[in-house]
DNA sequence: CGATCGCTTGAGAAAATTCAAGAGCAGTGG
DNA sequence: CCACTGCTCTTGAATTTTCTCAAGCGATCG
């Protein structure tokens, strides 16, 4: 009965870095029958940290941003949440991300005692959002990988991967990516500065794995080389383990 | 009817690093009657990423860590399960983590299909897994805060009080730890390497902040320079934007 | 007691950040 | 249509941080 992604990609680097969610079927099409609108205009706040949860979202245009924020004001972007994307799986009392609009975005809207209400009576939408929810704890893990271990070329080859993985679960093209977020969003998302991105990104440019148009706009040019770049088969330097 | 945490604390680093989850009352205790004990001995693996998932576990003695590779060996840990930790509750068709046992281990297993069965049945027991995934999504995205924007002194503070925290939670004593995993493992939880780690917990010893003794055991002496360290008060320097 | 393993410490090297311009693009209004 | 202005992004040079490499130390175990 639970319907779980066959996904499941053989080892590193498989799942999305971003929150990743199929069309919904059964169960979630009701949830999302009693769901209210919400438009956001760019940087448009959909909560904070700290505010209390009354919602579950479905991103249905545009992008947002999901961060936390140290104190000094030094900002994680956990994942970026697409069309289709559900906000607000962790279900707890108060929202421990920030999720804010990257330009206009539009949502659906259902409130967490509806959520709850039908996850009772019909066991298939609690399962649904299980899956989806199981999905974000896989990105968030390889979020740790990509920030924990891996350089700055390989963190971005990890990023442009994911989304290109992404659209083409989609059925779009997997090869030509649109970045919806600026370049902050990018360094912030994976543990860099701006300037480290921009270097980063003109050196995969140089080494012709892809094409940048217009600043927001990647072309995938060599799969293979990013792939491999993001598995991690770094050029060793001298002598190193291999464990 | 959904039991959610009431924890959901302030702001940052609110919650653990490390997967927690409280004592399994009614659904769970019902997963737990139809276990099969597994013992681990210290370095034996429970599973490894790739591996079809055949049960979900629950630790009840020793240390368990949870880790994901890149192809070359470098290593991301995820987390450090303890006794009462769940492992396994994504419900993917494979593992994408690997699991290891620190020292000797012993777990409970329960077949997922069992578990799958069980919750359909008894929908409190899918609540139940739910609000513990729910935190292990949640302690993966303060991870990836943690290593994404922490300097080495904030990443050890983060996860010395998480451990704190965690031990406040089990009711046992909060400034007195006990780490069963060697320098490596919290290296490699943090992003950085293990000279980093050891040069960062002899400063945090010279602060005053933390005693450290035989290696393994640390006495948490300023819980709130911990608390400040983690926080990110960072001691600005030029001018740092504060947004 | 010597060996091994895990950890610490130091010195030098590499990498990413910081700071400071400068370039490219978009939108505005003359 | 074209300056003008503001913003984002890129590039360069210097600095800082962390990593790497290499010992050294201290326990624990045959």
């Amino acid at each position: 009965m639970l319907s779980l992604p066959s996904a499941a990609s053989t080892d590193s680097g498989n799942s999305d870095s971003l929150d990743e969610h199929s069309c919904p079927h059964n169960g979630l099409r009701k949830l999302c029958e009693c769901s209210l609108v919400r438009l956001l205009k760019a940087g448009q706040h959909l909560f904070r940290a700290g505010d209390a949860q009354l919602d579950l979202y479905k991103v249905e245009s545009g992008t947002v941003r999901l961060y936390k924020n140290l104190a000094d004001g030094r900002r994680q972007v956990i994942g970026f949440l697409f069309a289709g994307d559900l906000i607000g799986l962790e279900l707890q009392a108060q929202h421990l991300c920030s999720a804010q609009a990257i330009g206009s975005a539009s949502l659906q809207s259902v409130p967490v005692a509806t959520v709850r209400a039908l996850a009772c009576e019909e066991p298939g939408v609690l399962f649904e959002l299980y899956a989806n929810l199981s999905n974000e704890t896989t990105a968030a893990q390889d979020l740790a990988l990509t920030i924990g271990r891996a350089d700055p070329e390989e963190r971005l080859a990890r990023f442009l991967v994911a989304l290109s993985r992404r659209n083409e679960r989609r059925g779009r093209d997997s090869s030509t990516l649109d970045l919806p977020m600026p370049r902050t969003d990018i360094a912030d998302h994976l543990g860099l500065t701006i300037e480290t991105v921009s270097r980063t990104l003109g050196k995969l440019v140089k080494q012709r794995l892809i094409k940048v148009s217009r600043r927001r706009s990647v072309q995938l040019l060599d799969m293979n080389g990013l792939e491999r770049l993001m598995g991690g088969l770094r050029r060793r330097r001298r002598g190193q383990k291999t464990r």
